[in-house]
Formats: C-alpha cells, sequence, structure tokens
RNA sequence: GUGGGUAUAGCGCAGGUGGUUAGCGCGCCAGGUUGUGGCCCUGGAGGCCGUGGGUUCGAGUCCCACUACUCACCCCA
C-alpha cells in the first residue's frame, strides 16, 4: 500500500463541514474589514525566497522543497504566503492599485521538517497582507481582523504577544548592545548561538537552551534601542489596540523567524494544543516589496495556521454544533417501475434546487431506510406499486414523526406549499424554531404558566398547552390543557388530524415537528 | 538534524513466564416474514500480528536491523 507522505494530512468529507466553517468565517471577517481575495502561485521562483524571506533564516536554508523544473528552472514550493503576494502586487498592481491596499489569502504551506503534533510539512494558512500604509493604524487594524476572526469562535486561552524589532538603524544600535553585553560570556553559549552572535544576534534571544536563556535574562531589550520613529510607531499600535480593547502582552523576546519583518512583531499564542501554540504570526514589513524588486512599499500582515486552529477549536469543545446538514430527499423506490419514477423525482427536486438522492445499489427497503437516516436525510419518500397507481407518496421527516401526502406528480409545489402552511401554524412548537421573541405579557391562554414567551410566535407563554394550536383542526387554542395535551375538548377530537400516526409509532425520541406527543 | 514512545481487522484496543483454528468494542454488510430508519437480537465479511533476519521442535509473544507513525527539541503557523 502505498501511503500518505510524511506530516501531510488528508481531508475528508466527514470533516469538511468544519473546514467550511472556518473559511467561511475567515472570509466573512476579512469582508468586514474590506480585504479581498488573492491567489497565486503554489510555487514560485526559488529567487523570490532567497531574497524574501532571507538566506539565513532556518526556512530557506533547510526546510524549502525546491526542485529544477524540465526547463532547468529552480522552483519552490511556497514555504510562506507573504513572498508570493509581494510578487504578484509589484507585477500587477504597483502604480496602479488604490492604496492602502488589503489582500486576503489561502494557501497550502510546504516545509521539510519532522513533524509533530501542531507541525506539518504541509499546512494551510489564512493570510492578510496590508500594502501602502505606514501608520501604525494599519498594524493595529491587522492585528484586529486577527482578533476578530479569533473572537468569531469565542476562542479561550488566546494570548496577544507584540514587540517590535525597529528598523535598520535602531536594530544595527541593538545589535551592538548586545553583542557588547553577551561577548563576556560567548563561550558559555550553544554553538548555534555563537553562530547566531555574528550573523543575527536577535535570534539568541529566540534560543531555548538554559544556558542561553540564562545569558540573555538580563540582556538589553529591542524596545530600549527604538529610535524615535520607531518607537513613536511602536506606541501608537500599542494605543490603536487599547482604543479598540484589545488587550495584549508586550514581550521583548518575540522575533520572527524570517528577515522581512521591521518593527511591529506578533504572534497569538494558544496554551491548548501542546507545544506549538502559535496559531497567528505576523508583523511589518516595510522593506520586503523593495527587497524582491518592487518601489519602497510599507505592509503589515498576518499567517494564520489553520490546521492549528482547528485542532484549538476541537479541544476547546467549538465546534460540536457544527454538523453536515444531510441530504434533503432520499427517495425510495421499490421495483423497476418504481425507480425509474424515482429517478425522475429527484430529477425535479435537484432541478428545484433541493439536494436528493435515490438508491443506487438495489437495497431492500429497510436497508434504504437505514441508509437514509446515515445519511441524515431529511424526508424519506417510498415509491411502489401502491404509489405509482394512487399517484400520492408520503413524505416521511426523518426527524419527527409528522409526514405529509403529497401528490407524486406535483410533488415539489405541494410540498412546499404543506412546509410552509406547517411552519405558519405550528411554528409553536419545541422543536428548533428560531423565533425568540422578547414578548413579556403574561400569558393570556388561560394556564397558570406566567412566564413570558421565549419565542417569536404570536403565542405568549412557554407552556406546554397554550403554544400550540389544536391539532385536530377546531379553531379553539385553549381548550387543550396540558394534562391532555394531545386532545383537546372540542367535539374533533377524534377526527384529530394529527399527522404523527401516535397509535402505531413508537415515539422513542423527543417529536421536534411540532406534534403535541409526549416522550414515551 | 537530535532524543523518547508505538506498530495486531477500517478505527480504538486485548492477547502473564513462547504452544494448536489470533480475540473484544465500534464501524461495515445482511437477516429478525410478505413495503419503513434510530434501540435490541442473530449472523457475515474483513488480519502474511509493520518489513527483513535470527533463536527455537514451535514466535503475535524473545533478540537484532530497517521502515513507518507519534511526541518533544530546533524552528514555525
Amino acid at each position: 500500500m502505498i501511503s500518505i507522505p510524511k506530516g501531510t494530512k488528508d481531508m475528508l468529507p466527514s470533516e469538511a463541514v468544519k473546514w467550511h466553517y472556518i473559511e467561511d468565517t475567515a472570509k466573512m471577517v476579512a469582508a468586514i474589514f474590506g480585504f479581498k481575495e488573492i491567489r497565486t502561485p503554489i510555487f514560485e521562483h526559488t529567487e523570490l525566497f532567497l531574497r524574501g524571506v532571507g538566506e539565513t533564516t532556518d526556512i530557506v536554508n533547510k526546510e524549502m522543497y525546491t526542485f529544477d523544473d524540465k526547463g532547468g528552472r529552480s522552483m519552490t514550493l511556497k514555504p510562506e504566503g507573504t513572498a508570493g503576494v509581494a510578487r504578484a502586487y509589484i507585477e500587477n498592481m504597483q502604480g496602479n492599485a488604490t492604496l492602502p491596499l488589503k489582500m486576503f489569502y489561502f494557501t497550502p504551506v510546504f516545509r521539510y521538517e519532522r513533524p509533530q503534533s501542531g507541525r506539518l510539512r504541509e499546512h494551510h494558512q489564512f493570510g492578510v497582507e496590508l500594502y501602502g500604509a505606514d501608520s501604525y493604524l494599519a498594524d493595529a487594524e491587522v492585528i484586529a481582523l486577527a482578533k476578530n476572526f479569533f473572537d468569531e469562535f469565542g476562542l479561550k486561552n488566546l494570548e496577544l504577544n507584540i514587540n517590535s524589532i525597529g528598523c535598520s538603524i535602531c536594530r544595527q544600535k541593538y545589535h551592538k548592545a548586545l553583542r557588547d553585553y553577551l561577548a563576556s560570556n560567548l563561550n558559555k553559549m550553544c554553538g548555534q548561538c555563537q553562530t547566531r552572535f555574528e550573523t543575527n544576534p536577535l535570534r539568541i534571544l529566540d534560543c531555548k537552551e538554559e544556558k542561553c536563556k540564562a545569558i540573555t535574562v538580563g540582556a538589553p531589550k529591542i524596545t530600549d534601542f527604538l529610535c524615535d520613529e520607531c518607537k513613536a510607531h511602536f506606541d501608537g499600535v500599542k494605543s490603536a489596540l487599547t482604543a479598540q480593547g484589545i488587550a495584549f502582552k508586550v514581550n521583548p523576546m518575540i522575533v520572527r523567524g524570517l528577515d522581512y519583518y521591521t518593527r511591529t512583531v506578533f504572534e497569538f499564542v494558544t496554551t491548548s494544543i501542546g507545544a506549538q501554540g502559535t496559531v497567528c504570526g505576523g508583523g511589518r514589513y516595510n522593506n520586503l516589496v523593495s527587497e524582491v524588486g518592487g518601489k519602497p512599499t510599507p505592509a503589515v500582515g498576518f499567517g494564520l495556521g489553520l490546521e492549528r486552529l482547528l485542532m484549538v477549536l476541537e479541544n476547546e469543545h467549538l465546534l460540536d454544533e457544527i454538523i453536515d446538514d444531510g441530504i434533503g430527499f432520499y427517495i425510495a423506490p421499490i421495483g423497476d417501475k418504481a425507480t425509474s419514477r424515482a429517478l425522475k423525482l429527484v430529477t425535479q427536486l435537484r432541478n428545484e434546487g433541493y439536494s436528493a438522492e435515490c438508491d443506487l445499489v438495489g437495497r431492500s427497503i429497510k436497508a434504504q431506510m437505514k441508509y437514509a437516516d446515515k445519511i441524515s436525510a431529511g424526508f424519506v419518500v417510498v415509491i411502489g406499486d401502491s404509489e405509482l397507481e394512487s399517484g400520492q407518496v408520503i413524505a416521511k421527516d426523518m426527524k419527527c414523526e409528522r409526514q405529509f401526502i403529497v401528490p407524486l406528480d406535483k410533488f415539489v409545489e405541494s410540498i412546499e406549499e404543506q412546509l410552509d402552511e406547517y411552519e405558519a401554524n405550528e411554528h409553536n412548537c419545541d422543536c428548533d424554531c428560531e423565533s425568540d421573541c422578547e414578548n413579556t405579557e403574561d400569558c393570556k391562554c388561560g394556564c397558570e404558566d406566567e412566564k413570558s414567551c421565549e419565542c417569536g410566535c404570536e403565542s405568549e407563554c412557554d407552556c406546554n398547552n397554550a403554544i400550540k394550536s389544536c391539532e385536530c383542526g377546531c379553531e379553539d387554542e385553549k381548550q387543550i390543557n396540558s394534562d391532555n395535551a394531545n386532545k383537546c375538548d372540542c367535539d374533533n377530537s377524534k377526527d384529530s388530524n394529527c399527522e404523527c400516526n401516535k397509535e402505531q409509532s413508537k415515539h422513542n425520541k423527543n417529536c421536534t415537528g411540532g406534534c403535541n406527543h409526549e416522550e414515551e
């Protein structure tokens, strides 16, 4: 058997709803902030990442999926999303786009690393880029977008860390101070940090080795070396976040591993998925566009790991309610003649925009019912000889006991009509109707219950009796009493047109269809 | 690249000190009269016990190697 490549994951149909939910939420939030989608190729010229991400970074050094194409050009699968957008901006939009330009993307990202929990060789990111705004307001805008997105899910245990790593001028000053501080202890640090001392001393702060951590504890902080402009910018970011009610922590230790960052860097970190807790990372990169060949253009953005987000959401049980809708109609034919009639009905339903399916494997009626249940069919329609003869079928609601008698030749119109009517008359039931009025008047139905109605229906109380209209066809709602919820006192009760077949049904679940039967 | 853990049915797991036809739960399929789901009952399919060596009369079980997966470091989303 050929197995899936290391560090990759299949997205299975059973999980598709969750992905769609996350993506739809992201698109919605992006739209609210005025960001438009951009899609760029999954691979780029290797050169783009060498110059954009930086040749000294781990990502470029040892994690890229680089290959020569058949023309001998060196290509690389995107190791991050920002450089490709910068390239696309320069090639297509620079000079003619209205600034500030707001873009978002979804992209797979490839890095050759040892996989572990929350880290894959292929993962997916939702990313945001804001071009042409140098103000701290743009930094705050992008952070607010991420925050807003997380809030949509009700995420807990999430912390925003921010820092400023300054511009090239203040960073030079800082590097010097940092080197001076570390120099005396240089030989006590790990080999990697000794190399970093020369190439990028900032990264030493990020080292996880205990001996290095001990040395860096009292190290000078970059934030104390910011030039006046960078300092003002950072202060601006902080006050803008505060103004928007976004809590943050200044963490002088965060240093992103991509060379393009300038000034603001930030991370959203969660404690609920283990070691790899950074769900979103980003910052400002004013030098990136010019670095890859464009005119100097300020920019801010972030990348947000969707697999990690999914893990967080699942761990925090925030996706439990997200379930697949299932198929609308399942048509169960018995026999060949019925099958071709069923096919016709399925086609009609589909043409009207309803999801519908029909047996494809010649199963017995019982097996078809089981199948319909498994695929969460809304309604099942059995078609056999007697239905063909009478021209009428029964549409059975799989979630409760109600069913509708529907003429086959006008199925769609009739079922729509009956459902509308049902909704209009019976939406006071215990089912999941979405009404929620704030009617605080006392119940007028004559029951003793003084609670006010919680739904938006006409009835005023939420007691068991008055809300529900009599199903016998009489007009009198008040005659129903809670002791005898299935019948009203009127004379019509014997001819009740209740559709739930209470005599023969078992009612082993709560009826959600609006009939008054109590659970048995 | 460096460490630790694990590999038995589609999934989750049992299988003391080696011993005959390798089990359980869930899932899947089919039945429980003639045309109706969920619960329950019965039956069925499905395993070269990760791969390759070794020890032994005999290995799922013991030893070695390899591979895969997994967690952690590094780094990052």
